[in-house]
RNA sequence: GGCGGCAUAGCCAAGUGGCUAAGGCAAUGGAUUGCAAAUCCAUCAUCCCCGGUUCGAGUCCGGGUGCCGCCUCCA
C-alpha cells in the first residue's frame, strides 16, 4: 500500500520513496495575480490538494508551497491600463485568489510565499550564478546562459538546438543565445524597482520559484508540480537555475492537464476568449456562484489529473447532479461536523462487500492519485447502501461520506451551497422563492391541483427545482437558467 | 518542422495482457407520486483503421488516420 506516482522526468509511474520519513514537501506553481481567475486557475489547487489529503490520510506530514507572483510584466501593464498602482492589482486579485481557495475547500497549502517579499534572496540567488559563469548582465538585464547546462530540456524532451530551430524567439540584442531567458529586468522609468547591484529592476518569472522552493524547502524536495504548459520552458528553466546554483531541487515532477473547451485549451491568448460571452462561462466566480463550489472541485476530481479535462457547462451540469444524488443519499451524515481520522477510515472493519469497495478505492488513489476510479468506487457504495437497511446501510453510509472527505467532498453545507446556489446572494429572489411554495402548499393543501401546478411551472421557469417530500417540499437552483426570475415569481402570486 | 499526449456506448469518462470492458449524465421500461420532480430497481459498448507479438490485447509492437498540448505569456 505504497503510493505510485508518474514522474514527468523520468516519464515512469514508480513507487514513492520521501526524502524523509514520513513527510512529503511539495512545490505548487501558483497563480500571477494580474486578472480574474477562470476554471483553468482552479485545477491545479484543486488537483494538489487532493493528493496532499490522500499523502495525510497515508500518515504523511504533508508541506505544500504556493508561490503568489505578486510583480511581473502583466501585472504592471493592467496597473498602468486601470490608473492603479500595481501592488493595489496584486493584493486584489491575491485576494480573490484566496478566497476562491476557501470556497473550494483547498486547505493544504501550508506556504503561500509572495514574490516580492524574497527579492532579496533572489538578487543573491542571481549573484551567485554570476560569480559561477553561469549568468551574464545583458543591456536590459542578467540573463541565465543555457549554453553551459548539461541536459538542457530534459523535462520537456527537447534539444537546445529544437528550440532554435523553432524560430519564434526574436533573437534579442545582446544575447549569447537565444533560448538565455531573463534573470533580472533593468527597471525602465515609471516601473517599480527593487536594488540590486546589477541595478535598479525586478526579478524574472523563472527564478522565483527556484529561489522560494530552496527558501522553504531546502535545496532538495520530494515534489514539484505545475501545468503541462509549464513544463518548457518555465520548469525546464527552474531546473537549470537550480542545479547551476548546485541544488538538487524537486526528485519528482508531477504535471497535470489542462482545461480544455471542445477539445482545446482555454488560455488567456485564445482568440474566444475576448468575447464576453463566451469567456464568462469559464469564469471562475461565475461557476462558483452558478453550481457551487463543491460542484466545481467534484467536477475537477471526477478524472485522473494528468488527462487534460474537457470542460463545458453541460459536463459540470452532470457532474453536479451526480453528486446531489450522493448529498440526498448521505442525508443527515452531511452535517455532521466530527473530525476525521483518516488512518481509522481506511482501517474500520466493514462487511466484506464494502471492504472490496474500499480497497479499490484507496488502491486506486495509491495509483498515481486516480481520483476517477477512487470516484466511481464512491458510487458503487450508493448503490450497495440502496440496497441495504438498518446497521449495514448505515456502516456503508458513513464509509461513503468518511472516504469521499478525505478528497475534500461532502463537507457540512455543502448540499446547500450546491442546490441553492447563486440564491443566498439574491435575497428578493430568495424571499420570492418562498412566497411562491407557501401559496402553493397551501393550494395543495386545497387540493386546488391547477393552481399548485403552475405556481411549480412559474418556478421551473424561474430556474427553481420543487422536490415534494415525506418531510416537506424542498427546491434547488437550476443552474444556467437564464431569463428574468423575480418576474416569473411576482407575476405567478398575482 | 521538433518534442509529447490522446482516440473506449448518445455525451463525459476509468481501465496496471486474462473472470461478465468501472463510474457519471442522458435515454428507455418499471416502482413511487394528486400529476410531476426527486428517489429506487432494471436495460443500454467488444474499445479509430490495418498488420504483428502472445495460449490470450482496449491494454504490448509496427504502420496509418484524426484530434490536442508545448516549442511565445499561460494553470
Amino acid at each position: 500500500m505504497s503510493i505510485r506516482i508518474h514522474d514527468t522526468l523520468t516519464r515512469e509511474t514508480q513507487e514513492f520513496v520521501p526524502l524523509e520519513p514520513g513527510k512529503v514537501s511539495m512545490y505548487l506553481c501558483g497563480p500571477t495575480v494580474y486578472d480574474d481567475c477562470h476554471v483553468g486557475h482552479l485545477m491545479g489547487p484543486v488537483v494538489f490538494d487532493t493528493i496532499a489529503r490522500w499523502f495525510r490520510a497515508r500518515g504523511y506530514a504533508v508541506r505544500l508551497v504556493v508561490n503568489i507572483t505578486d510583480i511581473d510584466d502583466k501585472i504592471i501593464h493592467k496597473a498602468q491600463a486601470t490608473g492603479q498602482l500595481w501592488n493595489e492589482v496584486s493584493e486584489h486579485y491575491t485576494a480573490q485568489y484566496l478566497q476562491f481557495m476557501r470556497d473550494l475547500g483547498v486547505e493544504s497549502i501550508t506556504d503561500h510565499p509572495h514574490c516580492t517579499h524574497y527579492v532579496d534572496e533572489m538578487v543573491r540567488f542571481i549573484g551567485e550564478l554570476i560569480d559561477a559563469g553561469r549568468a551574464y548582465q545583458a543591456a536590459d538585464g542578467v540573463y541565465y546562459r543555457v549554453s553551459l547546462q548539461p541536459g538542457y530540456g530534459k523535462l520537456s524532451g527537447r534539444k537546445l538546438e529544437d528550440t532554435q530551430s523553432g524560430a519564434r524567439i526574436e533573437a534579442q540584442a545582446g544575447l549569447e543565445n537565444p533560448a538565455d531567458f531573463v534573470l533580472w529586468k533593468n527597471a525602465k522609468p515609471g516601473e517599480p524597482a527593487w536594488p540590486s547591484p546589477f541595478g535598479p529592476g525586478r526579478p524574472g518569472w523563472h527564478i522565483e520559484c527556484s529561489v522560494m522552493a530552496s527558501e522553504l524547502m531546502g535545496p532538495v524536495f520530494d515534489i514539484h508540480g505545475g501545468g503541462d504548459d509549464l513544463k518548457f520552458p518555465h520548469h525546464e528553466n527552474e531546473i537549470a537555475q537550480s542545479e547551476a546554483h548546485g541544488d538538487a531541487f524537486a526528485k519528482i515532477w508531477m504535471h497535470h492537464g489542462l482545461v480544455q473547451f471542445s477539445g482545446r485549451k482555454i488560455g488567456k491568448s485564445d482568440a474566444r476568449m475576448k468575447d464576453p460571452e463566451f469567456s464568462k462561462q469559464f469564469n471562475a466566480r461565475y461557476l462558483l456562484d452558478t453550481y457551487g463550489a463543491p460542484a466545481v472541485r467534484f467536477f475537477l476530481v471526477r478524472s485522473p489529473y494528468r488527462r487534460p479535462v474537457d470542460f463545458e457547462p453541460s459536463a459540470l451540469d452532470a457532474a453536479r447532479t451526480g453528486l446531489v444524488r450522493l448529498y440526498r443519499l448521505l442525508g443527515d451524515l452531511m452535517q455532521d461536523t466530527t473530525a476525521l481520522d483518516p488512518a481509522e477510515v481506511l482501517s474500520r472493519p466493514v462487511g466484506a462487500e464494502l471492504q472490496a469497495l474500499r480497497s479499490e478505492f484507496a488502491s486506486s488513489m495509491d495509483e498515481d492519485f486516480n481520483t476517477g476510479e477512487a470516484v466511481a468506487a464512491l458510487f458503487r457504495m450508493a448503490t450497495l447502501a440502496n440496497g441495504q437497511s438498518g446497521t449495514d446501510r448505515e456502516q456503508t453510509l458513513r464509509l461513503l461520506r468518511d472516504l469521499g472527505r478525505i478528497l475534500g467532498l461532502f463537507q457540512p453545507g455543502d448540499l446547500e451551497r450546491v442546490e441553492k446556489a447563486g440564491l443566498a446572494e439574491d435575497s428578493e429572489l430568495a424571499g420570492l422563492v418562498e412566497s411562491v411554495l407557501g401559496a402553493r402548499a397551501q393550494a395543495r393543501q386545497d387540493k386546488n391541483w391547477a393552481r399548485a401546478d403552475a405556481l411549480r411551472d412559474a418556478l421551473t421557469e424561474a430556474g427553481i427545482a420543487v422536490l415534494d417530500g415525506a418531510s416537506g417540499t424542498q427546491f434547488e437552483r437550476i443552474p444556467g437558467v437564464e431569463g428574468d426570475p423575480v418576474g416569473i415569481l411576482r407575476r405567478a402570486l398575482e
